[in-house]
DNA sequence: CGTCTAATTGAGATGTGTCAAGCGGTGTGG
DNA sequence: CCACACCGCTTGACACATCTCAATTAGACG
């Protein structure tokens, strides 16, 4: 229930440029760019639970993270959520949604956040300015799409079981043995409920695979090896 | 099971132009562009069933379709296929694959199909030259995207009925009211199994929202209005 | 006319969702 | 600083939508 801090502080040029150094849409850029771009951009914070923005939603900015996670998902009324990612440092929220008039998704932050936001005219100016950006943002749209359609060939084959285990070890690739998301965001994100996630969880809790350290909000990966030889399938 | 055709025959420049004419991505560009890269492609030809290309396949050449139905898929070994598209006239079949080394998808000619190809370093190369084709592509890639998202949403949340409903509509607003596809393939895209389509489809056909008339490989939709508002969820 | 593939229908098995109840940790307010 | 209240976690029992397996019918094509 935070609300959303909008404070702007002043930070070093050279740090916002740290944090696009960071990111793989714009790495590849040279450093001028960089910092023509990252002059370009405000530090907003965001509390955890706040939302950065809604489902629905005009799509207004672009943004950057620089620290926190925030997990963007689909929103029912039926209270059949959707999570589809967890962003972290250095990733882009909405390079897809920008060329889109409003959001499809929500983004909420899982922890305090901290991310650098520029005006979508001006991205669309840097777009244009730097067209190496645009073909980062296709390779990017193309990567995630990829995913997704992975995860529609693993929600209507694979079993639930699998499909868990699948999302611990994608998760704790990218954010490390320690996951600091809950049951039911784990559930959401493998497409199934809270109580089956859990039950699933207990399995691989007697197996070793998960630490019994795992409290509320946060689960610990004890055997990353022994994980990643259960994920693959086929 | 036929065999590629892939005979060039002559075909005039305005009639190659006419199809780039005919695609999103290319409409917005100036004719003398449009005349310039179709100038480069050449005519390729598949027969119903053929392959265009095949999941793990190298990336080497970008299509525009021309004429007939190609059905992108991801294949698996369970022998559960999941459908993601139905490709047609106008469309571009892997706009999102070129910028990944192989193809996550198969294509698969459903009739026989006319398509035009273009090698993908040439491709690169007036993606470079008219920086308006990459925002096209990051528009139609978003797009994509988004309808996966729902697809996800969908699986996820909604019962096989409204999933089907939801798929027929999908397809006769693209295709129109005579779909020449089989139940396999509809099941495939809906993300369940050929008997639990046609036990829907038997339904519907009660309903009298699709003929009686559909046979083999056609499915017909006889209500159109009714389809339509049976396939808005929520 | 025969063969092959698609469509159809039935009956039974079962993985997951649903509902309900209880526990435990954590933070907040008096 | 303690106690209460809330929220996440956990477990159990049950229901049922959908898959699976199997057998039959029907249409297309050479």
């Amino acid at each position: 229930m935070g609300k959303t801090l909008n404070q702007e502080s002043k930070w070093e040029l050279s740090r916002k440029v740290a944090v696009f150094k960071n990111s793989e849409i714009f790495n590849h850029l040279p450093s001028y760019a960089l910092e023509e771009i990252a002059a370009r951009t405000i530090l907003v914070r965001f509390k955890k639970d706040s939302k950065i923005f809604m489902d629905g939603d005009k799509s207004e900015f672009f943004y950057i993270v620089d620290s926190g996670l925030i997990k963007l998902f689909k929103g029912s009324s039926t209270g059949k959520n959707v999570v589809f990612s967890i962003s972290t440092n250095g990733d882009t929220l909405n390079g897809s949604a920008l060329s889109i008039d409003s959001h499809f998704l929500t983004a909420q932050a899982i922890t305090d956040v901290t991310t650098l936001r520029l005006e979508k005219e001006v991205f669309f100016i840097f777009l244009h300015k730097y067209p190496d950006i645009a073909v980062q943002i296709i390779k990017k749209l193309a990567q995630r799409l990829t995913i997704e359609y992975q995860k529609i060939v693993d929600i209507t084959g694979e079993e639930v079981e699998q499909r868990i285990i699948h999302s611990l070890y994608t998760l704790s690739s990218k954010l490390g043995p320690i996951l600091n998301i809950k049951r039911e965001e784990l559930g959401e994100f493998s497409g199934t409920t809270t109580e089956t996630t859990i039950r699933v969880l207990s399995k691989l809790k007697k197996k070793g695979i998960i630490s019994s350290a795992s409290t509320r909000g946060k689960i610990i990966i004890s055997n990353m090896d022994e994980l990643q030889s259960l994920s693959y399938h086929m």
